[in-house]
Order: C-alpha cells, then structure tokens, then sequence
DNA sequence: CAGGTTTCGTATCGATCGATATGGAAGATT
DNA sequence: AATCTTCCATATCGATCGATACGAAACCTG
C-alpha cells in the first residue's frame, strides 16, 4: 500500500512490491491474482485504516462548519504522517495513466467522486437544518471543498509541514459562512 | 505537449508521440536527444503558452485582491479549454513516478514551488502596500492559494466545468479579507 | 550519367515490464 | 524406508519500454 501511496499505479513494479512483501512472484500471484487485483485490495485498505477521519469528521454530531473543520484539519494530519507517504493515495494513485491503466484511473477518479459526493450529503443535511445560511450552492461549497482537500494533498506531496498544512485548512474555512446557530461555540479558530 | 499533460511523463510512450508528431524514431532522438529532454522542451512550451495568465494576473496594476481574483479565474479557465487536457501539466506530468523518473518529478515540483513563491511574491508587495490587512501570513496565503488552484487542476481533471471551477475560485476567493482600500471597486463577484 | 556521400526509415537492440512454466525439496502414505 | 504427492523458488516467458545500428533511397559532385 505504502508503495503504491509514494510512486503510484503504473510506477510500482512487481520487483518493489516482491522485496517489499518478501514474497515470491508466484506468491504474489497466488495471493492476489494480478497486479490490478492487488492494487484495489491496497485501496480497500488504504479506505479502511488511513481515511476514516473522513466518516468520522462528518458524521459528528456538531454544527455543520465545525464538521468542516474538522474535517480539513484531519486531513492535514493525516497527509502529512511521519512515515507515511504524503498525501492522499486517491489522488497520486494515478491522475495521469496509459492508456492501459485507464480503467484504474478511473476507479481512483471514482473514490474522489465519492468524497465529494459524502461532503456535499453533509452539506446538505446541514442546509436542511438552516445551518449553512447564505452562500454557494451545496454543489459548488462541496467541489470547494473536496478540491481543497486535493489540494492540501499535492501540498503535502510537495513537504509542506502538519502545521503547514493546518493553516491552509483554516484559511480554506475561512470561505465557508459562519453558522447562524452556535457560532464559535465549538471552534476554536 | 498535449499527450504528457494528458498522460504524464511516464505514461507517455515513444509509440505514441511517434505517432502523434509522425516521425519516426530517430527524427525524434536527432531533434530532441531523448524522451527527458523533448518532455523538458514541452514544459517551457506550456509555461510559455498556457500558463500566460498567471503573470499577467500577477503583474497588473490592480489591488491585491483583484490580482488573486484573476489568477484563479482565469486559472478556472485555463484548466478546462476545450480540446485540451484538463488541469495543469505542472500537477499531472508527474505527481508520483518510479525511482527512476525522480528528476521529472523532482523538476515539477520546482515549478509548482515557484507558482507558489510568485504568488507570495505578489502578495508580499501588496502586504507592503496595506494592502492585505489581517490574515494569515503571506507565505501561509500563498501556499493556500497554490494549493486551490492545485486542486482546481484534479477537479478539472476528474471532469469539473469551467463554470464549476470558476464557483470553485470564487468561494476561494472569499477566504481572502477584504481590501482595505479599493473595497468593491473593481471586483465584480 | 557515374560515383560518392548523406540522409532517413526499418528492423532490432538490451533492459524491464507483468506473469508463468519447471525442476527440486519437503512432507505424507504404504 | 521407499515411493508418491504436494508445494514452492528459480529461471524464463512474450510484450513493450527507450534507444540505436544498418541498409536503401535520394542528392549533390565531377
């Protein structure tokens, strides 16, 4: 997974993940069919262990902005872990591909899909709530803010710091309209 | 230019640029030495062609905030022409490669990092001017602002239109404070 | 028009890709 | 203990990568 995180798809070959794994290549094949079965296992994965302070930031029962916020800054911390790679392995998996890796591209353009898709439901439920007051549309606020998230994770690709990385979050929430209801009452901006 | 900006550095086969330019491969190798040195000619072609815009926001004699509103509307522009690639080569000529490609990625990342240092650039001058009142830092700014157009370049990539990436810039944009001077006067959000 | 030179496309180079066939060691059964 | 079966690491597969050697066609010179 860490591989397939720092060099992408097509640029981790067999023999890196074979010394990595220690493993065998029949083993490799007998274990995950092909290359292409073991990278979406590696995404499975990377969903399940690395990407749950999504689905925990937005399922918090908090107002819509501190969600946000939370949010954001999660995401800060977890694409610039000491150890691990930088970023987010949805987005350097593979945003450029052969013509081979088309359909791994697209999966992986999927996954981002969906990310926006589970921000713009959060967006939603709070515009229901009249807790997202004025402003763009929930479409427009969620590419907003899954597109900073992209962002943040090219930034940290590029070795920008945690803290770094923690400003750009509040700077990005700074777009986003204060509540009408408990405003400042749980950020701590 | 357009077969690395659409499939990165190496995803892009000599087969398909022979094919794309209809030479044949010694054509090739006479006129460009080798594939690094003919993709180092295609990324100061697109700095020299599609990336005007940047300076040109940069540079006009506009307040600060009518500058960064320009570079990141017409950057909402110039990740999504018709007929081109979408995003920008700078992100996804090489946003992760194998070893031996570090140098490609390596170069891009210096153009990235320079992106970000013109805007801070900019940014400072204004902060000089009392310009840029409150805020965050300038260095803080900048890597915000390069970190939204970075993420308007995958948007634009997974499909995002340019009225889409233009609501992107714009509630960006709002992230900024307001010009303490010229307030209103030549923005027209 | 003949000879010599240059140019250029084809065919191929060694290396590496992802994936697999094969020979030999380990363990089970009679 | 001898034989057979099972399993697994090495060696290699065809395809493709970036890059180049070589032979034929074109051109200038005498």
């Amino acid at each position: 997974m860490h591989l397939f995180w720092e060099h992408g798809y097509e640029a981790t070959s067999l023999a890196m993940l074979r010394e990595a794994m220690g493993l065998t290549p029949p083993q490799i094949y007998n274990a995950f069919t092909d290359k292409e079965t073991l990278f979406r296992k590696a995404l499975t994965r990377y969903h399940e262990t690395e990407i749950g302070f999504a689905l925990e930031a937005l399922s918090a029962p908090v107002p819509t902005r501190e969600a946000i916020r939370r949010l954001l800054l999660s995401a800060a911390e977890a694409y610039s872990r000491p150890g691990k790679p930088g970023g987010c392995l949805f987005v350097s998996g593979a945003l450029a591909a052969s013509p081979q890796a088309q359909a791994i591209a697209d999966e992986l353009k999927a996954y981002r899909k969906a990310s926006e898709a589970a921000i713009a439901e959060r967006l939603a439920k709070g515009s229901a709530m009249g807790d997202l007051p004025e402003g763009p549309s929930v479409e427009g606020l969620a590419k907003y803010i899954a597109g900073v998230m992209n962002g943040m994770s090219i930034q940290a690709r590029d070795g920008a710091s945690a803290e770094e990385l923690r400003i750009m979050a509040q700077t990005a929430l700074a777009a986003l309209p204060a509540d009408r209801q408990n405003r400042g009452a749980s950020s701590k901006e």
